[in-house]
DNA sequence: TTGTACGCGTTATCAG
DNA sequence: CTGATAACGCGTACAA
């Protein structure tokens, strides 16, 4: 079993300190060139690679910044993820993943596990959470970035879109096609701002027309097709039955799809449907949603980059808002005659 | 900027020397029940978190895995991750997560970083790999297991199902209800074992019937819903057509459904598609997809088992078989008489 | 431009 | 059961 090779392995090999070998990975232009060739050849030839503990035990730096997303189960969250990932690894930061499953707790323990292994920052999902998780984060220091949800007036750093306003929007969009009774398959509004904020803009526009949104037209459920399917198949038992039914998330929408006609009943002839997110499901089931694009990709980027500006220190708060349009398919038309 | 606590903090406070609080955490059996209390009270009142890279140093371990997956973009590896994650969190260990986009130079490159921050194992996707990567973990002597494919005769740790067993099963069902012209859209076999198996198993089937299985009717395509409609679009332009569509996997199929539907046919009624995965996406389509079922979760807590068990030191080698069996639904249909 | 020497926070050895 | 102390591998003042 070959130990590994050290710093004053390959200091040795090329005839230098190790102060110069350090040099050569953090401050190359420190080192004259042919000297630092010489290095690199060492380090080639040897196979090194820095000791990661030891780096970050002199730096005080880890190169890592972790993320606590509540699923990787479906797309939702692994699109954007992607997207910070790479931003990231241009800067040479790794991107420390784990996953909460929607549970407040489990949340703040990773939180406090990726602090733990050093994180030199966080990009966490939303903005409800406890007090005591913040002040963690505050009293140690530690630069994060909300992604997913905006408001202008956000005491924190985030990067996101206004999930009130985009529900509205779709919402008004519905009515607009003539839907008087509109029912809302919701997720878990509890402890999950952006499930909230969807139902919330959702009411706004419908009773800005007179309409209401209440039980047993407005259900929650767990972000997943199967609860989905089951709200949607209460929902066609309703008397007068709803003919339009806004989802919180595009899983619940395909949900529904599948209630629907598991009720007997077509989507958009009987009943139409809208989603939330424009994963790539929306476009594969039949009908495809009219849901909410959420430019992931783009959102995931900007997330990352302003928390690496963070952690270089940058100043002043960060609250950057996306776009999030409509794109109508398939499974929005006007009600039944 | 209050700074972070260290072991000696703790020490102090609660008057035993940096050794005893340290073996608090690490040996907790060794030290006098009263002192431990004292010492508890002590890194609670402060706080206290260890040092990642002080740990890392002076223990040689990281108390991480790494894992390199082709892509977070669909679930196909979500629900394996998703239970290594847990297995492995029990046992306290953290799981790092990169992607590779099924591009083996980035795989390469992303083993060494991963390797180059110390991971005390690796878990990987597949058999597929330069040399020079097992190479380079012989060498190291990190652990490794390799997940999602399996051999009876494999040289190296595994734990898996035998895509090519699974690719022939389906095959096979599918002749048995009739079909004789039958098209498969595969993956990209180049550098990925699992689909250049699945296509075997494939060839396998239809030869001991007397059929052929090669181009124009059989086609590679990246594993994405657009390549896949297109694939099918051209598939469905031939003379003749046709009858069965054997999929890669999952979202090939789903593509597939859409490509056939777009050029004007139905499936089941004029082309049969089979899909592979059985992720979720496989339900909710429309018809559902008759497909191979891997056991996803329990093929990842595995993994994470063995890995769990090399890193400990255990002998022997690893070579663990999951079922994969064959799920039938609407996709599926006898030919067209 | 390069080298010397110390410190980072923890674990492990060994003596008590 | 506990304490003193030497590693662990690297970054970085400071000196040359």
């Amino acid at each position: 079993m070959p130990t590994q090779p050290k710093l004053e392995d390959v200091a040795r090999l090329s005839g230098v300190s190790t102060a110069t070998v350090s040099r050569v990975f953090n401050a190359p232009t420190l080192v004259r060139e042919e000297t630092r060739k010489r290095v690199e050849a060492a380090v080639a030839s040897l196979g090194y690679t820095p000791h990661f503990g030891g780096r970050a035990l002199a730096s005080n730096r880890t190169w890592t910044v972790g993320a606590v997303i509540p699923t990787m189960e479906n797309a939702i969250f692994a699109r954007g993820l992607q997207a910070m990932e790479e931003t990231l690894a241009e800067a040479g930061v790794t991107l420390l993943v784990s996953t909460s499953n929607y549970d407040c707790d489990r949340e703040a323990a990773q939180i406090a596990a990726l602090i733990g292994r050093g994180v030199d920052g966080l990009i966490l999902i939303g903005e409800s959470r406890e007090d005591a998780t913040y002040e963690l984060l505050e009293r140690r220091g530690t630069p994060y970035v909300l992604v997913w949800s905006w408001r202008a007036d956000s005491p924190r750093p985030c990067v996101g879109f206004d999930n009130r306003a985009a529900a509205a929007a779709i919402a008004e969009r519905v009515v607009e096609l003539g839907h008087r009774r509109i029912a809302m398959i919701a997720g878990i509004t509890d402890h999950n701002d952006r499930a909230a904020a969807r139902v919330d803009g959702a009411r706004d526009a419908l009773t800005a027309h007179g309409l209401a949104l209440e039980p047993p037209y407005l259900v929650e459920a767990k972000y997943s097709v199967d609860a989905g399917a089951k709200a949607a198949r209460a929902l066609m038992a309703l008397d007068p039955r709803p003919t339009a039914i806004l989802c919180g998330n595009d899983v619940l929408a395909t949900g529904a799809l599948m209630g629907v006609r598991e009720a007997g009943l077509s989507v958009p002839r009987d009943v139409s449907v809208t989603g939330f997110d424009d994963i790539e499901l929306a476009r594969v089931v039949d009908p495809p949603l009219t849901t909410v694009h959420v430019p992931h990709r783009r959102m995931g980027a900007q997330a990352a980059e302003a928390l690496l500006a963070q952690c270089a220190g940058a100043p002043g708060p960060v609250n950057i808002a996306m776009e999030a349009d409509i794109i109508e398919r398939g499974s929005l038309a006007p009600p039944p005659t």
